[in-house]
DNA sequence: CAGACAGTTGGCCCAAAGGCCAATATGCCC
DNA sequence: GGGCATATTGGCCTTTGGGCCAACTGTCTG
């Protein structure tokens, strides 16, 4: 069933849960690991790792929701499916509204919980190639000095050479310069390519 | 409360939860508008304008589920509110995960119900914009010619004006024209501008 | 048929982008 | 102090983009 690597993070104080959750994931070629409480998740987490995490709603101390909102304050997107014995609509409403993937019922059918993971697989799968080449961008914009990166801006703004020197208090001659080393270490040749990868980054062209 | 228009498609079989909502909501300020059954609602629905509506789950003939789902077939991002006298977990999940903006248990706290509402009117307002910008691109796109059209797709590519010709069995002169009525269809200035309008029209350039 | 629209092309000229080589100045690390 | 990265500027030349005027062709429509 599994063949690229995919963590599942059980985690639920009941340690019987526990471990019929891990034999089933296991049994279905899943990466299974348990967690008794959110803070051992939490610490032993490492938001880079492909996988999902399994989460009971009621626990003492850290419950699963306050632990799904630590996830994503995180930064990560970990992909969350909630598994309750006692759990109510505005609970699984909450959940699905912070960004829950599913949100399921004990007992839990083991088939809704291997579609569900599968699901999360799927869209993660697709999500992957996007994340790398967002961080491969990254990884140029940080090669950039702060003058290549300041003119960067401006020019996916659009604007002149001329006008850029301007604003920069400097001449034109400099701004090509800077400019052309800057779509060197990009890896563009058009403005164009410059922008989609700036969009994608998140770089927003100056106000002015 | 209101201020600007804002309607309330409410869905129910019964008429009496109709009549009460209808009221609270009107009391509010709201333009609350009530309906039946899901048919009566889709054949009076105009998705152009703004609102949100509110259904019931459980209905003969198309439920609120089905409605839900022809209304996202219909295109329009119409926000929709589920309100329910016997609705479970699962329901309540499939209806999140469908986009609901919230999936509310009878008998409905007025304020739960107000809150969902101001929290769809807030992000209809942030969405708006964007939307409205959408519609002046569309429209603008809808003014080029066939060939100008074809030109921009390659522009946005970052292709040479030499290029672009060459694979339209054309000249480089040819292409300038093209290329610069479009721009001044477009209302752009600049590469760095066009690419961002396009992007955000959903127009992508072509794989070659 | 006349006229509008789309598509095409040419010439002319100017503005803008960008590459190559060289040079200067600053600040920082070993 | 020497080496290195960063920022700056100049000159020179080529390519690319783009505006203006003019002209020709084909299609479609009143």
């Amino acid at each position: 069933m599994s063949t690229a690597p995919f963590t599942i993070y059980l985690v639920d104080d009941d340690a019987g849960v526990l471990k019929a959750l891990a034999r089933l994931l296991t049994s279905h070629g899943y990466d299974a690991r348990t967690f008794t409480s959110a803070r051992d998740f939490l610490d032993a987490h490492d938001p880079a790792l492909p996988g999902c995490a399994v989460l009971d709603v009621a626990m003492p101390d850290l419950d699963g929701l306050q632990l799904q909102q630590a996830l994503a304050e995180g930064g990560a997107g970990r992909p969350v499916i909630f598994v309750t014995g006692r759990g109510d609509i505005p609970t699984s409403v909450r959940a699905m509204k912070a960004g829950a993937a599913d949100f399921l019922t004990k007992p839990v059918k083991e088939e809704d919980l291997l579609d569900a993971i599968s699901r999360i697989r799927e869209r993660e799968a697709l999500l992957h190639h996007e994340r790398q080449e967002l961080q491969a961008v990254r990884s140029r914009l940080a090669t950039l000095t702060p003058r290549e990166h300041e003119v960067l801006t401006h020019v996916i703004a659009g604007r002149l050479n001329k006008q850029i020197a301007f604003d920069l208090g400097t001449v034109e001659k400099t701004i090509k310069v800077h400019r052309g080393r800057m779509m060197e270490k990009m890896g563009v040749r058009s403005v164009a390519e410059l922008v989609r990868m700036a969009e994608r980054a998140g770089i927003r062209p100056p106000e002015t």
